[in-house]
DNA sequence: TCGAATACCTGACTAAAGTCAGGGACATGA
DNA sequence: TCATGTCCCTGACTTTAGTCAGGTATTCGA
């Protein structure tokens, strides 16, 4: 990688955790342990279950219980199990109580002072040109984020995907997208050896997916590309199609295929530039209007 | 100010406080307490002095002093007299040893690395986009880190600027700066109530200055306004400019004035654009070519 | 030359962060 | 229904960070 750019980062870096970063900490304080203040802005005025605080904010479940304490020491918060119906009864879960909310309205001010104390000093056209850049990086840094990793179809949040994609093509298909008309996919064959399901996560969030099935005797089939609103543009389709075909590969696949509809235009075009190209019918799917093939080097 | 570009930038600071802020932090530990890395990277292949490094790190002089010997203790650093000529006596500095350089370049490799897992994830075109957009955000940062505040001119900061103002101009006038063939300027004049210095730093490191004098039955007048090349195009001057300003006018001042060089044409260009308006010579200032005015509103 | 100021240091703390071993209540699947 | 695992908890630590009051050597200015 040209040590320009890498270059450019560091400096990137250095700057912006020098202003962000150590700024950011003094206006949250506000007198009261770091940490704590942390969790009181993470709990939110919401609430939140005390296991996905442990995994946001990477604390220790003794340490992250023991500030639980503090906070509801000083009448900020309660912990009490989830909802009294139905749920897990080991879970609980953090709220914050009136005063702990006008404590969060407080930070929420605070953090809307540094930002405006960040602005404050610049004209207006470098205002825009600085909240131009912002949202540029913002979003590329985020792009950056997305994680790709094998994950097992059954998971909760590889379920979660499936289910998003199913209510997508439903809404853009023509003739909507009953599951039940399609060929179906079965979790057996998106396991090893049969196959590949991979899953996009955005700090720990399921942000899009894709599977390919390795055929005996006959070349692989990508199924289910599917990735989140939120990161679309941001090359992560790109990037589970090529690890797909990765996958494929080192198992020995030369060839790759996928039939999509053609209301699926940007995938439609992904997959053009990525190297595929329309071919014959191979299956007789009812939502499929075009069908590709790639040829994997090995 | 406008709360969508806050909020864009409490969503960049979320954003990059996460990807940048904390990981930067655990590619620099190496194992070590943080701030011991930090102390080591700041020290540099070069060395520091103990002051400096205390100013840059915001550290108090007890937990610097326990840091040093620390690092001492790992054989990573060692704590002597400034060069042994001459030197101020008192002050000390810190230098790597043979084993502190090998730590340093590690550091300075993880945080290569560190700079390569944020680019890596993305396209060719989507590196130079990010990139772009940090070299924006970086700089535009830097503008809004500049701050500017009233300072005595026998100051050592001053003194910088205004040595540094001299070689700027020696360099660009016509027939060089000769201070002696200059109406001088006296530093009695540019104290209150006679008149008002301005430094403008960046992380305590001064980047411009500027002065006006408050002449008795006289419009005041502006006098030695300069900015570092490394912040030029970012505003300083125009913010110094009306600074200065400000504080006539809150003096009484209903007009200021000043004289300035022909080749100085972006100077030029800024007085115009902040209002002043070209008038007659009102001295005889051996290297002034342009003479300008500009009336305060109360 | 002598007092005040400066640069760095040590000792003696407190506060906060982080770690680890267990324990009780609940959930789950054979 | 019973072993096993999960979720959150407490107790008992260690390690870092950060503060404050002196103390020593040196420099600076009247």
């Amino acid at each position: 990688m040209n040590s320009e750019l890498t270059a450019a980062v560091r400096r990137f870096n250095r700057t912006v955790t020098q202003r962000v970063g150590a700024l950011d900490d003094e206006y949250m304080a506000r007198g009261r342990p770091l940490a704590q203040a942390r969790l009181l802005w993470e709990i939110g005025p919401y609430g939140a279950e005390v296991g996905a605080l442990r995994a946001r904010l990477g604390l220790d479940s003794g340490h992250l219980s023991r500030l639980l304490r503090a906070l509801e020491g000083d009448g900020l918060v309660t912990v009490r199990p989830t909802g009294p119906a139905g749920g897990d009864g080991r879970v609980r879960e953090a709220v914050l109580t009136d005063a702990g909310r006008a404590e969060w309205a407080e930070l929420d001010e605070r953090s809307d002072e540094f930002a405006r104390s960040i602005l404050e000093p610049l004209t207006a056209r470098r205002r825009e040109r600085l909240v131009a850049a912002m949202a540029e990086v913002e979003r590329l840094l985020m792009a950056s984020m997305v994680e790709i990793e094998k994950c097992p179809p059954g998971d909760r949040r590889a379920r979660a995907c499936v289910r998003a994609y199913a209510r997508d093509v439903a809404r853009r298909f023509d003739d909507g997208f009953d599951p039940a008309l399609s060929s179906p996919v079965h979790d057996e064959d998106l396991v090893p050896p049969a196959g590949v399901f991979l899953l996009a996560t955005l700090r720990s969030e399921p942000v899009g997916c894709g599977a390919v099935k390795l055929h005996r005797d006959a070349p692989a089939e990508i199924k289910r590309v599917w990735v989140a609103d939120t990161v679309r543009g941001l090359g992560v389709g790109r990037r589970i199609l090529s690890e797909l075909e990765r996958h494929a590969a080192e198992r020995g696949w030369r060839t790759v295929r996928l039939d999509t509809n053609r209301r699926l235009t940007e995938a439609i075009a992904m997959y053009r530039s990525a190297g595929y190209r329309e071919i014959e019918p191979y299956n007789t799917e009812r939502y499929a209007h075009h069908w590709f093939e790639k040829h994997l080097a090995p």
